[in-house]
DNA sequence: CGGAATCCTCTTCGATACTG
DNA sequence: CAGTATCGAAGAGGATTCCG
């Protein structure tokens, strides 16, 4: 019943016995996008054993990554630091996206993580602006300030452009088998405020272009 | 015999069915710090069963992380790109260095990366030089150029600054333990070349302070 | 209904032994 | 030196059941 661990005093491997266990990133995943509860975890995850979930929690809170509120889950400070790091994984595993298989399940809220990630910090000094997006049905908001993007679900309070458009025509775009032009022009994305905002909002994001 | 799959379309859920699984990070991180023989991997990856070493190694290099050379196994550049990944995790990593079990075994080359995981970018814009920095005996050269530190192993062939000390003195300087300057008074550090010069260099490196 | 514990089967891990 | 073969132990996955 002891914790399996590798025995080293390097902080990789110190680290990767706090989250490199199977299943363990793809909660935090969970979790960077909002609170939630277990069964919600759960769903979400689409494939995890019920056990493994619980055990993952517990452990995710003994080392204080995740902490149990009355609302259910959530990151603690040190569990939110992951949030870069995730970021860049993302970015790294998307020319891995041809593995997928027939069956693998889609969730929008890996979607807006995904949107998050593509952010590009360096095209946007200076910039604070609000993004209302619906994602296939899927509504969030992405708020732009000081540097760095955050993606949350349901509408924005004050948003300085609103779109509305589905993951694959995000995806085809990424791909470079549309043109942001094209896809706003045949209604593929439909937009409300000024198409020139959108536009520069729209080139704070590098999308994966494979 | 089918490969296990998370089974989501998410990059970061691919991302990880192909580096996710237990000591294949681990493997990486050997390989971040020069190419190596199988033999090298293994004595220093100090527990990894031969069988796992010899299935991952073959799995990274279906999926283009690794190669293999007549000089044994090396990074590609898919693999090279999770160095700043790697970095941030050792970063992330270092505070859970109090779980670390007494028999914990200890690598001259993870501190070798942890120094370079420590180079904070913003602190050395235009700055180039290099280092040669023997540690507890394991001798190797930190060159910053481009915004970058890039360390390895063996001798510098130019060195601006050379010295020689602990890990255990440079972690006592991480922790607060001891000031740099006591460090080099007290003859913990033995410094060659510019006292100052030596100063500035460590300054570009943000050492854990917990 | 949210949050698990239990049971059972299957796969993977980890260590040792062995081979081209 | 660079792996493969083997096998007991541990972990993952899935269904069901239980508790507040």
């Amino acid at each position: 019943m002891t914790k399996r661990s590798y025995g080293q005093d390097c902080a990789l491997a110190l680290g990767l016995d706090v989250i490199g266990e199977r299943w363990t990133l793809l909660i935090i995943r969970g979790l960077l996008t909002g609170p939630k509860r277990y069964s919600t975890l759960q769903d979400q995850l689409s494939g995890i054993g019920t056990n493994l979930l619980a055990t993952r929690l517990r452990e995710l809170t003994e080392h204080g990554i995740t902490r149990k509120t009355d609302e259910g889950y959530e990151l603690t400070e040190c569990g939110e630091a992951l949030r870069p790091i995730v970021h860049a994984l993302i970015r790294w595993g998307h020319q891995f996206r041809n593995l997928a298989p027939d069956a693998a399940v889609s969730r929008p809220e890996w979607d807006m993580l995904a949107l998050e990630a593509a952010f590009r910090p360096e095209r946007a000094e200076g910039v604070e602006t609000t993004l209302d997006l619906t994602l296939s049905g899927y509504r969030f908001h992405a708020v732009v300030r000081d540097g760095a993007a955050r993606c949350s679900q349901g509408a924005a309070a004050d948003a300085d452009a609103t779109a509305s458009t589905t993951t694959e025509t995000l995806q085809a775009i990424g791909d470079g088998r549309i043109s942001l032009s094209d896809a706003i022009e045949s209604g593929k994305i439909e937009l409300q405020g000024s198409r020139r905002a959108f536009r520069q909002l729209f080139q704070l994001f590098e999308l994966p272009s494979d």
